[in-house]
DNA sequence: AATGAATGAGGCTTCATTCAT
DNA sequence: AATGAATGAAGCCTCATTCAT
């Protein structure tokens, strides 16, 4: 199912495994290829070149989360356990899918030089999401939101950057560190002395 | 005075220079000594290889940073705008040391696999220090002092990171989003609901 | 008729080339590049580092040996002169091919560290052939047979090496040397007193 | 005792230890300076480059095989015991010397183009040494007096390169086997049929 | 739609050696 | 008598990429 078929999708796909296993700087043409079984010159047919392969792992990875962040919204419509449910499945998507992750967010900007900044307004989408629901609930200005919504993707990008780094102290369990993570970001943002 | 004698000293300048320029990826031995002005061999007449040259940036800004964070810590007796001061000189070390921040805090470890993980708990001793001062304002186990003080890392973290990855909104001036990102962390760790 | 199409083949006979001329360790990849006239990459085309290639080329003598030795066993069926023929082809082998007789024979195992000792199973067989044969004339345990097929094959590679580093007596014609080893080989392992 | 004074004889010492314990192409100006704790640059001091190096160490050995063999001829004075006796010391020289013997008779002499070769005309002086002993107990002519001792120098030359390239059967004991060469030189050159 | 052959640039590292001090 | 600083050449190897088929 997953080896006929489509040679392109085949590609993404080792790549994707390869960033994981072995991180970005290993990832080369060369190895992707011998992990799919064709040559490095057949994913020149699909790609123009290895950003052009990177950037469509980063769609992708932009795809997947505008799906999760899109049906953790849906799920409470009370604004407040929407909020923590959407925190949450920011903060799950990060450390499940370390490397769209990597990727999406980790890689600086010097790699992506070749393609257009408009391609990352996508990703600014998901600050407006905070945005939105913090409006929601604190009303306040729209520059006020914004900053909040700011901070708070902060939080959320350098709690998984962490994890992901392994710098956090080894005995915390995932689960126990993305809850407190929520809890925190909730007063941050949402007690009454804000 | 920058091409004078220490070639050591020269060395580590350029790598920081070019780290900053073109990314760690960008940063190899042959560049670092064409920026230098000597060959790649005299490198090694410092520094074993070139894990050892990063490790030795790596360290020049554990102990840039401890200087900032002490002086910071020193400045004020009373805990609040202590905790203020701290979180301050750390944002404010990582936006205006980028290089030191990006292999400090952002390298992946598959990097450093050579060097022994011990060094890395200097880093974590900056984490003790917010959870000293957690402790000292607001009490409480050690337990919940170290998830607080973990998630006022990650915030801070973040912030940084978002920012050097240029991934913030342009109009927004660096010192208004550090500001913000205080106020913030205070009323998440510091506020009375918590 | 050299340089024509099969780039393995023209890699592997500069190789030889350069092993005959300069010796083992002056063998490099930039060398058979620069020798077949191609870049040092279009080798790892062929072979995947350098101790494969080298492996090859061992390969490859074997292969030749066996033939001579072969060829010659089967010339004589009265066990002595099959006798004499085997130990002039070995020692004909040796002379003729230097550069085979060197890696096959008087490369240190260090070098060969990433391949399996399996391989060089084969070039025991050959002392087999020798063992066998020794059996067939003079009877005798299977042990004492093995020990003086080691004697024998100590002094043929021991003719070899002498002659290929020049040690041996300028003034003596190879062709008279060969044959005196032969000799002396027969006296030693086929007299009535042994 | 031996870490003070003489620095040359210190140099020589570590060039022989390494080439024991890494083998010939391991050994390095920058590794011997590190073994004997001074630098590459003083090692100048003492030989003019490491061609020369090498060279001393030939000569040290020629005058330790010298000496070994000159001991071993003056045990006996029935002449075929001194024959065992010479022949045996030749093989224990090889084997237990394994570094020296390397030097000696296996390097090839691309390696020591820059040196006369007079200074080989030492090494022939072992060969006169069978040759005078060939002589006394079996007479015949000069020239096949020298045919024969080349022969005896094979043999024996071929039994120390094959042990110490370990291509001998792991389970022949080193002393099994030497006696077994001596024991075939002796059929090989003092039998009646000869 | 895919490959096989090839390349130029560059990766880290080690070599023997020299020169001023 | 010895060193510290430096070098140019070369070691093996991998990279992204291209071009003819």
């Amino acid at each position: 199912m997953t080896t006929n078929g489509n040679l392109r999708g085949r590609i993404l796909e080792q790549a994707r495994v390869l960033l994981l296993k072995e991180g970005y700087s290993a990832v080369s043409m060369r190895k992707i290829a011998k992990a799919v079984g064709c040559t490095p010159t057949s994913i020149y047919i699909y790609f123009d070149n290895k950003d052009a392969l990177i950037h469509a792992l980063i769609e992708e990875g932009m795809e997947l989360l505008a799906v999760d962040l899109g049906s953790a919204s849906k799920l409470d419509s009370a604004p407040r356990p929407r909020f923590r449910r959407i925190c949450m499945a920011f903060l799950e998507f990060g450390i499940q899918n370390p490397e769209y992750f990597q990727i999406m967010f980790l890689l600086h900007p010097e790699k992506m030089e070749r393609y257009p900044t408009d391609k990352y307004r996508r990703a600014r989408r998901n600050l407006e999401l905070f945005a939105d629901i913090l409006r929601e609930i604190r009303g306040g200005s729209s520059f006020d939101t914004m900053l909040s919504a700011t901070v708070l993707w902060s939080l959320l990008h350098g709690a998984i950057s962490l994890h992901l780094a392994q710098r956090l102290d080894v005995g915390l369990p995932a689960s126990t560190f993305i809850e407190q993570v929520v809890e925190h970001a909730e007063t941050m943002l949402l007690s009454e002395s804000s």
